[in-house]
DNA sequence: TCGCATTCTTCCGTAAACGTCTATTTCAGT
DNA sequence: ACTGAAATAGACGTTTACGGAAGAATGCGA
């Protein structure tokens, strides 16, 4: 009796998070310690921190933001959607959201994916410059050496020829 | 008299090189501490360090890619092409260099710049795979806030359309 | 030559992002 | 019910990449 309707939500502990996402109990905790990770469900009664494959989901987020576009945590906390706005955009809305609201949070959403994609297309093009100079120098290079492989069959001695640079 | 043969090296003073390269002097001498920077000429007499428009380079390579690669200074100095080899790939070479060593300097720069380009691909692969994820997400929004639209003249209420996510 | 900005070394401070330890519950399998 | 593994809060420790101040020495323009 009291089967589960839906799909029980797995629930996963600390530890559980931590390894599904590549890292640490600690960093989870410090992650809700400055707020970029509110765990869903309540805690149990003995105090336990009750995640879902959902949490597990935005720590890796975060993660990533954080490595590939060399975000602070703090940065991190204005870029990531709010909870809420998650927890809605996931689930069916509430029977308590208006149509009103529901505009309002995917328009917020919307914005925050346009910031998202704003900035890795600037980091895109960063590397792209980046990308440019390191192979024009890696061609360079290539051509002194086969610079110096001809000169070693031509001219035994003179002038390096100092190619465009 | 004693007009200078060359160009003259234009002197810079760690002061000099931090303004051109956006830091401060502080940093600059804190990469020479880690064995990131070892100043071209020698310092003067009076102990001041002397630099070039090459260290200047220098220190924006390397605040470029700690930038845009996440990687530590010290990841970096395995990364970066070590003094000798630079300034033997910048000037011409030196006298003493047999033709055996400009091939093994050469080739040791070449490596170096592979090494880089397949940390920047890695590093636009990432990217472009973030990329994809949230102008995933930003369409999904999208057409959830189309639906709104649509309901707001069609349906008044009824179950919200889930749309393939 | 004077004076003041700049640089030198040395040392201590700091912020971010956790690691680690302790002492104390709490949970899960038997 | 018991027991070992795992979680809790709280505190302090650690590393990286510098910032900042002190006190002395140096360089450069007038």
């Amino acid at each position: 009796m009291t089967a589960a309707i839906e799909a029980p939500p797995a629930l996963l502990r600390v530890g559980d998070v931590a390894e599904l996402a590549g890292t640490t109990p600690r960093t989870i905790r410090y992650y809700e310690e400055i707020g970029l990770l509110t765990p869903e469900g309540e805690r149990r009664k003995g105090g336990h921190r009750v995640y879902t494959v959902a949490d597990v989901e935005r720590v890796r987020e975060v993660m990533r933001f954080r490595d590939l576009l060399g975000l602070s945590l703090e940065q991190l906390g204005t870029l990531i959607e709010v909870e809420s706005v998650r927890r809605n955009l996931r689930d069916e809305w509430s029977g308590a959201t208006t149509e009103a609201d529901r505009r309002r949070i995917l328009r917020a959403a919307l914005h925050c994916a346009d910031t998202q994609l704003e900035l890795v297309h600037h980091r895109q093009e960063q590397l792209a410059q980046l990308e440019d100079e390191v192979s024009a120098r890696r061609r360079t290079i290539e051509s002194r050496l086969r610079a110096l492989q001809v000169g070693r069959a031509g001219q035994p001695k003179g002038a390096v020829t100092t190619p465009a640079g």
